[in-house]
Order: C-alpha cells, then structure tokens, then sequence
DNA sequence: AATTGTACTTAGGATTATTCAG
DNA sequence: CTGAATAATCCTAAGTACAATT
C-alpha cells in the first residue's frame, strides 16, 4: 500500500497530514485524469443464497389437481407466487414472457403437461410465504438478534475493500438474486427469469498486488483482471437485457464523494458563463441552419424545465419513454393561446422510469414558430428533433464549457434553484421547526422543477387524518391551559404571595410549550400535504450542492441532523466539512 | 455517421428498522 | 409493551455519456 504524500500510518492505512493528523479523502492529492487507484484489495462477492425446496407438504395445483414440481421448476414457480399480489402478475405481457421462461426450466415431462399458465395455481405456494414472513416477524427477540448479528459478520467480512489508503464501504456487496425481472412502466420484457449468477459469470477487478479473493469450493471466476482506470470491483453480464453490472463502492467513499463535488465544481462553471450561453442559443433560434435551430430549441427546454438529455433506445427492448432529444411530435401539442397566455406549449410524455412529465409552459414567439416549422409535414410518431440527438448536442455543448453536458443544466438549475428559494423563504425570525419548512419548501421547488415524482403513499389520507385530530386535540389542550393561567392569574392578583406567582409562570411557561407543539403540528401538516406526490429524496441527494445546506445550518443554526440523515451525513461529509456559512454556490 | 459496448449516475418502490401513541 | 406510522435503508432498473468499432 503506498501513501499519496502524507505518511502512512502502520495500523489504519489511513494518510497522515503533516500534524500527524488523519486525513480525510478530500484534503489528499488527487490522482492524475483516469487513473482511479493504484491498489485495490477487496473479498469478492457474497452469492445468493442456493434455492431451498418447498416442504412436501406445499402443493402446486395444475388444472385443480396436485402436481409434485422438479426442482428448477419449482423454484421459478415460487418467484411467481411470492408476486401473486401484486399487480404485475395481471398483466399480460408479464404473464407470457413468466411462462415462455418457466417453461424453458421444466423437465420435458412438465412442459408437456403444463400448457397454461391460467390453469396453474399457486395460491397455496403464496399462502405459506406469507405464512412465512409472518412468523419472520413473529420470531423471538433472540431469533432476530442472532440473524442480525449474521449480517452484521457478512458485513463486516465483505461489505468493505481497501482502496489505496482508506478502508471503504461498498455499496452492494451482494449479488442480485434469481427471480422475475421487474421493469418500471410497460416494460417488453417484464416477467422474464433473471438467471441466478454463478462465479463463472463474474469478473473481478482488483490490484495484482492484493490478496486475490477465492471463488466459492468448486468453482472459478470468469475472470481475474487489473484495470485501474475503472471504478468497480466486480462484474457480470445479466440476462435480460445483456448488460453489465457492477459491485461499486459506497457513496460515502473517497471514489464517489471526489466525483460528486467534481460534478459540483463544474455546475458552478456553468453558473458563470450560462447567461452567455443562453444569449447564443436565443440567437441559434434565427439561424439558418435547421439543425442549430433545433439544437437551441432542445438546449433551451433543457435548461428552462431541466429536461433529461433524452438518448436513443432500442425498439421493443424498452419501456417507450423519452428526453429531451427524443421527443416525438405527439408529446407537444401547441396553443396559440391558452388560458390568457400567448404560445403555450402543452408537455405530455413519459420519461424516466415511465413518470409522466405534464406540463404547459408559456415560450417566447420564437421558440413557438420553430416548434411549428418542426412540426411540420410529420407525423405523431415522427421524431420533434429529427435533425439533433444527444450526441450532437452534447458535442456543441463542450464547445461552450469544457465538462459541460446536458445534465450539468439539471444539476446546475437545481441547486441554484435551492441556493434562491433558501434565501427568498428563510425568515429569520422563525423558530427552527418553521426554518425547516422553509427548507423542505426550497427542496420542493427543487423536486418539482426535476419532476421528482412518487406514488401517494398508500396510507396519507389516513395519516392525513390521524394528524388533523392531533391538531384539534392540541388545540382544546391550549385552551385549557389558557384559561388555567387565567385563573391562576386573578387568584394571584387576590393572593398577592410567592406560591401563586410561581403558579402564574409555570402556567404561563405551560401555555407557551403547547403553543410551540401546536405549530410544530400545524407546520407537519402543510408540509405533508405540499409533499403529497413529491419526493425530495432524489433531488437532496443527486442534484444539490450539499454545500448549500451546510452553509444554510450554518447561518441559521440548525443542526445538520435535521436536515441530513445519518447515510446522507456520511455521504455529504465532505461538504459538511469544507461550507462555512457563507459558501456560495 | 451509425452502432455497439462500457462505466458510471440517477431513480422510485420494496423492505426493514425505528419511533411514537395508546 | 405493542402495533401502527414513519423514516431509513436496500434494491436494482433506467438513465447519461463517451469511447471504440464498423
């Protein structure tokens, strides 16, 4: 293991600085461009757990009679039982592919048995899983202790690699299980068999000088290689769609957080040089050239609703979403005039993980007639863009900025969108939990400009309820304690001793402890409704300078436990360490 | 210039752990 | 203490981007 400047310390591995300090990650040397370590030991992956056969007693029904499964078979069967409540097993699509690959795992016997997935029946298959997971709930505090220390001694033994001179987490140490693969929205190809992944399917990426890890008893990998240009650890090829996936480290590492603030960095480039670049693209919006014409049109919807780039996708392999470049003239309709504004554009597409993105966005009269002149002679399938893709735009895009890209636009709008709200919606009069609503709202802004969407939670309108009660219930309990400290009040004013004015403050402090928890409710209550559909996750986590909020705790005095969980601390220590309160974006 | 392959970030839902009210 | 609500964590799909290849 070498240092990377600072001594190295025997015990930890970890960098000292010159105090004899610890260093952490962000104040060490960065390696030079593509270089991402130079040693690299970690233990391999941890596999699925093998396929444990059903009890004797667990029947599977073909066509109302019992029918005894082989092995293969049976273990697919269950993946589709374990789905029995789930939507996904109505739907056709999902149905036909299930079936087309369960029948590839049955013995010939099975196969020509088994002709009709509606005349097979898992109920009791489902029934004793569930009966299953209840009595996993069920089990005894030392049953759960002792599964907990199992994954703990997992944890510990492969959840970790040392990467040069730090000892990291890694973030999915654990090979995806077989089962039936799951696409978001109407997936093509949902319901097929994701295989389960053996040591011969893995690569794995570590450093010749380490200890190179085992595969299980019996078996090999598929390959042992050395590539310090690339990040992961471990590697396989999945079925479905014939892509690689990957065992990375975690984000709180030194791998991830040095990318993360680099995306960042170049977020605030972009910031000092976007009014130029959107002078140029209003001015591309003349052009001769159609292809710079569209080329401006898309920048200029990437950047004002912080659009997704929008890449080609393979037909039929797919759910059919789009971005930006991949609009079709179906998902715009246009509108002279609506509701009072002049040319507005209607949005109505799917994009990224089928969320649908709606939206009707007044544009200038430019923007409007280029949209018609695209439209132009084309039909709803055809493409809005036809002459520009991602490629090209992103092309011209590092002609602006070096490092610039289409996403940098969402970053950059997103956090400089926060860094205002923050500054318009802080009172500073407002006690901390008002603070923190302040927050949450500039997060909102955020989450919406993004179209970070979630399903309602299954339970609001109930809990929406509960919390409602809870307010009435405060409100009387203030009541009370008011007219208490009235009373308390005139009973001193006779009195005139110590006792009854010590009675006065204490109702006094009593009446002003239910004020603050009423309004505690009340600022809950508008925070859980404006945030019905809206998730702030993806946006706190992937879009916003974290320095922003680190400097906003800072200033007002919150802690940053309020606003970041513990993984979002360890995640963001970095910035935690590095913003004062008046860090700028 | 289109196509393919690779590596990485971003995403919402599912599952599990923790907290809170009764 | 117990069960429901809520928060945190896990999971892995679905994007972006860019290099290599044809």
């Amino acid at each position: 293991m070498k240092g990377l400047g600072g001594e190295e310390c025997g015990i930890t591995g970890w960098a000292l600085g010159t105090g004899g300090r610890i260093l952490a990650w962000w104040e060490e040397e960065r390696y030079p461009e593509g270089i991402k370590w130079k040693f690299l030991e970690h233990k391999g992956p941890v596999f699925a757990p093998p396929y444990e056969p059903l009890p004797e007693n667990v029947k599977f029904y073909y066509d109302g009679k019992v029918m005894k499964l082989s092995t293969k078979a049976e273990e697919v069967a269950t993946f589709f039982a374990k789905m029995l409540d789930h939507e996904y097993t109505t739907k056709e699509i999902f149905r036909k592919n299930f079936f087309k690959d369960w029948r590839k795992e049955m013995t010939s016997e099975e196969k020509s048995t088994i002709t009709s997935l509606s005349k097979c029946d898992f109920t009791h298959m489902s029934q004793y899983f569930k009966a299953q997971s209840e009595a996993r709930k069920q089990m005894s505090k030392e049953e759960k202790q002792k599964i907990k220390e199992e994954n703990e001694r997992l944890l510990k033994e492969y959840g970790y690699c040392v990467m040069d001179n730090h000892k990291e987490r890694i973030a999915n140490f654990k090979i995806e299980p077989p089962g039936l693969f799951r696409g978001r929205g109407n997936h093509p190809k949902m319901g097929m068999l994701k295989r389960r992944i053996m040591p011969e399917d893995i690569i794995i990426n570590c450093s010749k000088d380490s200890k190179i890890p085992a595969p299980p008893p019996g078996h090999k990998w598929k390959e042992v290689r050395h590539d310090n240009k690339v990040t992961w650890l471990v590697s396989w090829t999945e079925n479905i769609q014939g892509s690689i996936k990957y065992i990375m480290l975690n984000p709180s590492s030194r791998i991830k957080g040095e990318k993360d603030w680099q995306k960042y960095e170049t977020a605030r480039r972009l910031k000092k040089c976007v009014d130029k670049i959107r002078n140029q693209y209003r001015e591309d919006w003349k052009s001769k050239e159609m292809k710079v014409r569209q080329r401006a049109v898309a920048l200029y919807f990437i950047d004002k609703l912080a659009l997704r780039a929008g890449n080609e996708k393979e037909e039929g392999e797919t759910a059919d979403t789009v971005g930006c470049c991949s609009l079709r003239v179906e998902h715009i309709k246009l509108h002279p005039e609506l509701d009072g504004q002049e040319y507005v554009v209607e949005f109505d597409f799917l994009g990224k993980d089928s969320i649908r993105y709606y939206n009707k966005v007044p544009v200038e009269k430019r923007v409007f007639k280029n949209l018609q002149l695209f439209m132009e002679n084309k039909q709803p399938e055809d493409d809005l863009f036809d002459r520009l893709n991602t490629s090209i735009l992103n092309k011209h895009l590092q002609d602006l900025m070096e490092g610039l890209t289409a996403k940098v636009f969402r970053t950059y709008n997103a956090s400089i969108t926060l860094q205002q709200q923050l500054k318009e919606l802080t009172n500073p009069d407002d006690n901390i939990p008002a603070k923190i609503l302040s927050y949450n709202r500039a997060n909102r802004a955020v989450a919406i400009l993004c179209n970070h969407q979630r399903a309602p939670p299954k339970t609001f309108e109930k809990s929406m309820m509960n919390l409602q009660s809870k307010i009435d219930a405060k409100k009387e309990q203030l009541a009370d304690a008011r007219r208490e400290l009235k009373s308390a009040k005139a009973d001193a004013k006779v009195r005139r001793d110590e006792k009854s004015k010590k009675t006065v403050e204490s109702k006094k402090k009593a009446v002003q402890r239910i004020e603050e928890q009423l309004m505690k409710l009340e600022v809950q209550a508008t925070d859980r409704e404006e945030n019905k559909q809206i998730a702030l996750g993806t946006s706190k986590l992937n879009y916003l300078d974290p320095r922003i909020s680190v400097a906003w705790c800072k200033k007002w005095g919150i802690p940053i436990e309020k606003i970041y969980n513990k993984t979002q601390r360890e995640k963001f220590a970095w910035a935690i360490d590095m913003a004062e309160e008046d860090y700028e974006f």
